[in-house]
DNA sequence: GCAAGGTC
């Protein structure tokens, strides 16, 4: 029987595909990676009895990146980026190895269907497929057929089944137009980013950010905070002011009448105003209306809205908010939270869906009272033909969620009930008066039936003090007619929701298709006007899901350029202010939106088969190529607006430790990045991050004359020396930039991984367990790769490495002295040499607290050790020949050997 | 160390 690799872009969607298709009827097992599950059911195709095999990716399969050489950002010219750095396909995510999984799947298969989502990534995911799997799949007779591709709209019987009736091929085209957008945003992205993050990097120390980034989203998504900002600063109070009148109905209500001019700005003029109201006595009605009114349902909800409502009522973070509705959706609270649709397919079961929640505690008489005068149809949505709205999938209470969780659970939940009731209604009344020549209005709200608003408290409307009872021509006595002095007011910084509707206007986080407007307005020479963009007509259709929406939001907060305020309100940091100035000042395109609009365009065509994927590469970059050279070479007009905000590298930090070089002291900037600098050699030593940095002891390294300095991470308690110079140049052929002392291979330094190194280390396969000599009392060896560390010989006098090693396991004998009065050791003795993982005297003082069921020790009982396992303890190689060099000139050579 | 796009 012939096979049918079938292959959808989820797991979850491979599932559900799958169990339509087999009618339930389907055997399921874990596949090789963990992730993916495979499927299988026997089944007819092209009129003959087969085997089907669902599986799934889990999105990408793989991921470009320039070719090894050119990630090193020092050796590099970021120009090169544009045309000369090659660039290579790369898994994706290696922890899942997609490549391998689908070849053991897809190995000895004879048709292959895919069933990727139909969009363009999509497309480009097919390819990403086959490129993997048809080397190793049966080659087909003649020129039979054997790629196929499913296009469908919605996980339904009958879309599924329709796809699965009428298969097509994949198209080139638009996955090329996605090989494009990669390459495009790789290219453009990392050149303007190392430029940027070396040059200002390289004068500046305060600028707290480690990375200067620049992206043709996360741009422009900076763009409008900034935007914001300088509406704020620029923002000039007017004075205005205002006529209110009140009457007295009867006589323990007031009224309060709203002028029809609502405002003037000439205080001279309102005072005639006021003046000539004052000289009457009485408002005499002119007119009343009682018009009913309706408060719309809300429609089905799609993820943006989910994320607006989130932010700006439930006080959560777009990130932190799709985080929590993924983990909804896998529990099965909620139905799949990345949609942009908002109409119910029609085969939808939202009484059975309503039903669900009939007996929650909280809304329960809602839900029977609708069940019991029938529900409402929903209104009409937009069907972005992706997946149905977000709505729950079962009840679920406060008690079993908790926290945010069920905080988004019950917005959800609660914003389902609401589209399948009623409208509210309500009666606008509108009385307006006559008071000499001026116009007054009163009005108010009567709720005729809360419809919706019952189920979304937050939405009623607020009860009102009723108007008086009146018709055209009473009169009524006024009690007083002011003016009030009033200032306009400036508009607050953005908040996340307000952020979040103009990326969707400006398709940031999109997928585009222009619908109207004309081609190619990318510019150069650059356009150097600012212009505010975030009042420009929305012409942009969507066509993707908008999963990237908050990993924009979210980068920019990364990067320091916006801190969240309360409100969720996004505040520009000096760094951001400037980077977007700059960008107006030397080419405002960098900034805008539009500048991801018109490469999408450029691609659409590739996409269409219009132009030619080469071509619309080639043109694209050199525009941008370009314009990268025009912004290198105006840098200065950034960097003036730098100079005001931020200090020179040389006046930032404290001295701490002395140059190997010049033998001054080097500035600690503890700013991200967190670096040395020495003023006298101009030179930069980058340091660990996220921990504390010390002088160590004022000890220097024998290869290079730097003082060590002392890195100490904060949580875990780990610490270790490093020198400043080898940790930025290695100086050994088997060691990486970013090593310290605990992994430094020279044979004779007292810091060394050779002379502190203990044995290997009990999680992970390459680390080696170090002695922090610095650790005393609480003594500790750590890990010099992975994040373990374990305690021993606590109130220890003195704790060495010794020189011999373990018989059994290999690992270095450990030396420890104690003081008299507090030695744990058997007898009378202070000292006692052995081995950390065998000797049974060490075995109650060391605390092998990760892995300690899986250590010998621990298995056999005390110096005992089974079969021939392998030998944990085992030490670094340069250990095993402890021979050390005797003079200084020994020494040298043997670095050299 | 970099982009943005899938999704785990």
């Amino acid at each position: 029987m012939k096979t049918v690799l079938m292959v959808a872009e989820k797991p979850s969607l491979a599932q559900a595909i799958a169990k339509i298709l087999s009618r339930g009827n389907m055997s399921s097992h874990k596949g090789l990676n963990g992730a993916c599950s495979v499927h299988e059911y026997t089944g007819s195709f092209g009129g003959q009895s087969v085997r089907f095999k669902m599986t799934s990716v889990c999105g990408h399969v793989m991921t470009l990146d320039f070719t090894g050489k050119y990630n090193h950002w020092d050796r590099v010219d970021p120009a090169e980026l544009f045309s000369k750095a090659p660039t290579e396909k790369k898994e994706a995510n290696p922890k899942l190895s997609m490549v391998k999984f689908l070849q053991v799947e897809g190995r000895g298969c004879d048709y292959i269907v895919l069933w990727l989502d139909c969009d363009k990534e999509g497309e480009n995911i097919c390819f990403e497929v086959l490129d993997a799997v048809l080397p190793v799949m049966n080659k087909p007779r003649g020129n039979e057929k054997m790629v196929f591709r499913a296009r469908f709209s919605s996980i339904t019987d009958t879309d599924i089944c329709n796809a699965m009736g009428r298969l097509g091929e994949p198209d080139h085209n638009e996955a090329l137009s996605v090989d494009a957008r990669q390459e495009l945003d790789l290219r453009i992205g990392c050149a303007f980013t190392r430029f940027q993050t070396k040059y200002f990097q390289g004068k500046y120390g305060n600028l707290d950010s480690s990375l200067i980034s620049f992206g043709p989203c996360q741009t422009p998504t900076l763009g409008f905070c900034v935007e914001r900002h300088d509406k704020i600063q620029s923002f000039k109070p007017e004075l205005y002011w205002v006529l209110q009148a009140k009457i007295n109905p009867d006589k323990d209500s007031s009224v309060i009448l709203d002028w029809d001019r609502v405002r003037v700005f000439d205080r001279e003029i309102a005072q005639m105003f006021l003046n000539i109201t004052r000289m009457e006595k009485e408002a005499k009605v002119e007119g009343t209306s009682r018009k009913e009114k309706a408060k719309q349902r809300p429609l089905a909800l799609n993820t943006v809205e989910m994320l607006r409502v989130a932010s700006s009522s439930l006080g959560m973070g777009p990130q932190h908010a799709m985080q929590i509705a993924e983990r909804l959706y896998t529990q099965g609270y909620i139905s799949y939270p990345r949609t942009e649709t908002t109409h119910y397919p029609e085969n939808f079961d939202l009484k059975g869906s309503l039903k669900q929640q009939a007996n929650h505690p909280y809304w329960a008489q809602t839900v029977k009272q609708l069940l019991a005068d029938g529900i409402n149809r929903p209104r009409k949505g937009h069907d972005a033909g992706d997946h149905p709205p977000i709505t729950p999938m079962r009840s679920a209470t406060e008690a079993e969620l908790g926290g945010d969780a069920w905080r988004l659970y019950e917005y959800i939940t609660r914003h389902f009930i609401a589209t399948v009731s009623y409208d509210c209604k309500y009666l606008q009344n509108t009385i307006s008066f006559q008071i000499g020549p001026e116009r007054f209005t009163c009005s108010g709200k009567t709720l005729i039936s809360p419809g919706f608003t019952e189920i979304m408290p937050w939405q009623s409307i607020p009860p009102e003090e009723s108007l008086p009872s009146c018709q055209k021509g009473d009169i009524f006595a006024l009690s007083e007619v002011k003016m009030l002095e009033k200032q306009t007011s400036p508009p607050d910084y953005l908040t996340e929701a307000e952020l979040i509707t103009l990326m969707e206007k400006h398709g940031i986080g999109f997928q585009l298709l222009c619908t109207s407007c004309p081609l190619s307005p990318i510019s150069f020479p650059p356009l150097a006007l600012p212009r505010p963009h975030s009042s420009q007509q929305k012409h942009w259709e969507r066509s993707s899901t908008d999963a990237s929406i908050p990993v924009h939001i979210n980068n920019i907060c990364q990067r320091n350029y916006v801190t969240v305020e309360s409100g969720r309100r996004l505040r520009p940091t000096n760094l951001g202010i400037v980077l977007v100035h700059g960008y107006y000042k030397i080419d405002a395109e960098l900034v805008l939106p539009t500048i991801r609009s018109a490469v999408e365009k450029q691609l659409s065509l590739i996409a269409l088969g219009k132009a030619d994927y080469q071509q619309v590469l080639e043109h694209t970059l050199n525009i941008f190529k370009r314009k990268f050279h025009y912004f290198v070479d105006s840098i200065a007009g950034m960097d003036e607006l730098m100079e005001v905000s931020f200090s020179p590298l040389a006046a930032t930090g404290k001295p701490l430790s002395r140059c190997g070089k010049c033998h001054r002291f080097m500035k600690y900037i503890q700013a991200k990045p967190s670096r040395l600098h020495c003023s006298h050699c101009d030179e930069t030593y980058t340091l660990p991050q996220n921990g504390t940095i010390k002088l160590y002891k004022e000890l220097r390294c024998p290869l290079d004359d730097f003082e060590l300095v002392l890195w100490s991470s904060g949580s875990r308690g780990k610490s270790y020396p490093l020198c400043p110079y080898c940790y930025n140049h290695p100086p050994f052929r088997d060691m990486k930039k970013g090593m310290g002392c605990n992994e430094c291979t020279h044979p004779s330094c007292q810091h060394s991984l050779s002379m502190l190194g203990i044995g290997q280390c009990v999680e992970c396969e390459s680390g080696v367990l170090v002695l922090d000599p610095t650790s005393g009392p609480k003594w500790k060896m750590a890990c010099n790769k992975c994040s373990v560390v374990v305690h021993f010989f606590e109130n220890a006098h003195r704790v060495r490495v010794s020189a011999d090693t373990c018989e059994a396991c290999e690992a270095a004998l450990v030396d420890v002295d104690f003081n008299k009065a507090k030695s744990p050791l058997p007898g009378d003795e202070t000292q006692h040499t052995g081995c950390v993982f065998c000797d049974p005297v060490f075995q109650e003082l060391v605390e092998l607290k990760h892995a300690a069921p899986c250590h010998p020790m621990h298995r056999s009982g005390p110096g005992k050790r089974q079969g021939r396992g392998r030998a944990r303890g085992r030490r670094p190689a340069g250990r095993l020949n402890p021979r050390r060099p005797k003079d200084k000139m020994a020494a040298l050579a043997a670095y050299f050997v």
